[in-house]
DNA sequence: GAATTATGACTGACTAGTCAGTCATTGTCA
DNA sequence: TGACAATGACTGACTAGTCAGTCATAATTC
């Protein structure tokens, strides 16, 4: 069989036409073009529904922009969605995934228990609070109580790994004694409170009054572990 | 005509129907009762709209049911407000305005600050975490980046009066010796943190894992002013 | 019975989802 | 290798339905 040429064809074609912004060092990759762009339209799909979804919520949100935000027809989101609802949750997961993949390999075996949710919390910062993901915690927020699927699975995923996971540091820091209140452990979500606070006070209020995030949680570290350092 | 009747039998309906729990000692009022009718009616649409908004949030929600749900026809509602969307910004402000009042009237000036938190902290619980009005500020979260003017009004009216107050009894703890952490003057906000995680908690987790919200903050105060029951 | 208030049928704008048709790509065959 | 056929990704006009807001009519009040 021949399938040299037609791949080259295919080729100029794709990167001529597309401008398409998303990923892709591609250029290893022999993807067939069929199926390269296939999967670039779909990183743009949920990339513009992601952004819209942010910006006007669930109900609030076309369709029609979507796929005018990512250089598509409309018809083409239903050859990769079955229709709004679930494009909804699977770009929840989409976006999910792989955080928390990140963010639970993360752990470097360090020092001191502070340092290590230290790390974390400035880790969350980064990659969460001043992202496109911090405003996805609130769509979650927002939109939950009528996507219990989406809740249910924002609840198994992230908070209940993060509250077990805190837990488990709040433990080790309370047997290491750098930790004093022995209660804390019961209840891991005063640990992570702040950072959520964060999140939300950015996209409500920062034009109000402007949040200094990561001082804020250091200052909330140095109530739970006790001062640290010169302030 | 025989208007006597109907009168008597109108008043009889709107009461037996109307379970209206909103205001009302127009008793000493002498209301023609058509006003009172009016405001009633407007009493029981500030309620349907307030449900329906929190069950699905501004963009899902249909006119039709809000009036299905106050017993009003459709276009009763537009004799008492505008469109759709300032009748949502005055809701927000009709259900806080009357909670704010009463949060800021409370202050007794009883004995330490810790108590005077704890007091506070177990006022909001009841008046707001389990209530409607803890959906109110989660639909707050939900649609303030879409409604400015609602989020300005929050900020205004409950946010920086809220900081400001937390910050007043902050540094009044730090000048009696009950708060050690001096920094925590700069951040009202880690006060509050675990009472709006709890808000939240509620709606969307409360079904996984349900939370003592009460007892968290009272370990969240430990961790503030240090230790003190006998635990 | 005039004035005020309430009603709900109606309208028009808008949108989720569909589907017949197009055409670039891929596979096949000489 | 070049021509032809098959494929299926993609399109966008279209349908069926929804819902905010209106207004002629009815009910109620004074």
């Amino acid at each position: 069989m021949t399938k040299k040429p037609t791949k080259a064809a295919t080729r100029s074609a794709a990167s001529a036409k597309g401008n398409v912004p998303v990923t892709s060092e591609e250029a290893a990759a022999p993807a067939s073009s069929r199926a390269a762009r296939a999967a670039e339209r779909r990183a743009a799909i949920v990339e513009a529904a992601l952004e819209e979804f942010i910006a006007r919520g669930f109900a609030a949100t076309r369709l029609d922009d979507i796929a005018k935000r990512a250089g598509v027809a409309k018809g083409t989101i239903y050859l990769h969605f079955k229709d709004k609802e679930s494009m909804f949750e699977e770009l929840v997961r989409i976006v999910i995934v792989p955080v928390v993949e990140r963010l639970t390999t993360l752990p470097p075996p360090t020092g001191s228990v502070r340092d290590l949710v230290e790390a974390f919390a400035t880790n969350f910062l980064k990659e969460v609070a001043n992202t496109r993901r911090g405003d996805l915690v609130r769509l979650i927020v927002a939109e939950g109580p009528r996507f219990p699927a989406v809740a249910d699975f924002y609840y198994r995923e992230v908070v209940s790994r993060g509250i077990a996971g805190m837990r488990a540091l709040i433990e080790l820091g309370i047997a290491r004694g750098e930790i004093r209140e022995k209660n804390l452990a019961r209840f891991p979500q005063i640990l992570v409170a702040p950072a959520m606070i964060a999140v939300i006070w950015q996209s409500l209020f920062a034009r109000h009054a402007p949040l200094d995030a990561q001082e804020m949680l250091r200052v909330h570290l140095d109530l739970i572990f006790g001062e640290r350092r010169t302030t």
